[in-house]
Formats: structure tokens, C-alpha cells, sequence
DNA sequence: GCAATCGTCAACCGTTTGGTTGAATATGGG
DNA sequence: CCCATATTCAACCAAACGGTTGACGATTGC
């Protein structure tokens, strides 16, 4: 759970993979017209949108010869939970927002798809 | 204002920088009791400070021959709002937590330390 | 069937990263 | 004044990163 951690905010790290975020946040796009904009190789594009595969925040599926890329915004839930907790609530420790989870994990039945 | 979001995600990257930023969560601490809990020289604790101040996530301040840390918890704002872009993720979120708090506050003293 | 398109793979390159060690620079205390 | 403490600096290292190019395997359309 911590090493995913890692590789999300990794992956956030880059202002190409968080530009390529944004465009498939409009829609889903194929490989070739994510890196139309951008100037550099085919392949280039073709390793972050790998990064961003590995990092769970997009999912690729290949239908023909196209390989379309879609956003998968829940991966981003984790890290953002870690992060509220600094932000927000600086005097609130961790435990309080670990019994938060468990809370809400116990309490609450996941809800409709 | 790009920028900041490469350097701040980059910081968070790394797990002994987050694990530095939850110590502070707790209180303010010197370069060398940080440095404490972990299996790498002081020197590399001290380049992770160095980052995570860079990065803003944190402020050090010397007070005598000690370097006091002390962390920066609307620093991470920016990226929260970043990610909250593409959050669809309803369920955990800032209000809940508050009620949470708020519900513990009332029915449980709060215990000592 | 063949050529064009879509995308990845492999090898390479320069830079950055995360760590080490040892010396150097304050500062504080007896 | 001298020694111990607190922290950083500088040089170095291996590994990872972000990019390139060229060859390659699928798939599609004519």
C-alpha cells in the first residue's frame, strides 16, 4: 500500500504524464493522438502512458491496431486520502484518520457501483 | 505554478520523505532526531530535508547549533486541488473526515499522549 | 498480397536521484 | 580553550529517468 504510494506520486511528478492526464480526462484517446501534441517520439509517449499504466491512473485496452487510453480517476483516491491528511487538519494526528478508515470501512457497505 | 506541482509530487515520491512528513505531523523535530528511526547516514536525511524544504512541504529553522523542522501543511493545497480535478471519488471526503472528528471529540475525552 | 498505420521493443545517451564517506563549519558546555 | 554535538558540503557511486533512433510485430485497407 505504501509502494503504491510511490508510484503514483512518481508518476504525478512529470508535467507530460499530468498534461496526458488532463487531455483523457476530456475523453479517451489512442496512443497516436495523446502524443499528437507533444513534441517528442511516438515512443516516448508510448513509456509514460506505460508509467501511467503501472501507476493504476489510466487503463489501456486494445481494440484493433489502436490502443485507447482511459483515465481511471479512483487510483488517484489513495493519494489523495494520504495527502488530506497533512493538508487540511495540520493539528490532527494520524490515528485519528486511521480510525476514520476503519470506521468507514466497517460501517459502510460499498455502495452502488 | 506548473513547476511547483513536479517538485512537490517528486518530493512525495519518495517514502522516507513521507515518513519524515507523518513524524512531523506529530511535532516539531531537529535534523538529528528525525534522522533517528532510520538505517541511512545523516547526511542522506539531511538532503531529504533539503528536498521536502525546496519542495515547501516543510520550513527548518536554526535555533542555536540545532536545525528545528517543522512541517507546512498548506503547502500541499495546490496539489490537492490538482488531484481533486480529476477526482470523482465522492467517498472519502473532507466533510465526512470533520464529522468524524467531531463525533470522537464529543462522546470520548480526548485520552493523554 | 502489399503497403501503410499503430504501437512497442531494444539499445543507447546524458542527467538526476538516493545513497555513501570523510572533511568542514558552526555552536554549546565544562 | 577545547572537545563534543549538530549539520552541511564535496566527491563519488550505482541505478533510474526521460529522451532518442531504428527495427520489429500486428492490423487494416486497397
Amino acid at each position: 500500500m505504501e509502494e503504491r504510494l510511490d508510484i503514483v506520486f512518481a508518476a504525478l511528478a512529470d508535467p507530460t504524464r499530468r498534461a496526458i492526464l488532463a487531455m483523457l480526462l476530456e475523453d479517451d484517446m489512442a496512443v497516436t493522438d495523446v502524443a499528437e501534441p507533444f513534441a517528442m517520439s511516438l515512443a516516448a509517449i508510448s513509456k509514460h502512458l506505460g508509467i501511467l499504466t503501472r501507476a493504476g491512473l489510466i487503463s489501456q485496452e486494445k481494440r484493433g491496431r489502436v490502443k485507447w487510453c482511459k483515465l481511471e480517476p479512483d487510483s488517484l483516491r489513495d493519494a489523495s486520502i494520504w495527502m488530506q491528511g497533512f493538508g487540511q487538519f495540520e493539528a490532527v494526528n494520524l490515528d485519528a484518520f486511521e480510525r476514520f478508515l476503519e470506521a468507514e470501512l466497517n460501517s459502510d457497505p460499498p455502495g452502488p457501483a
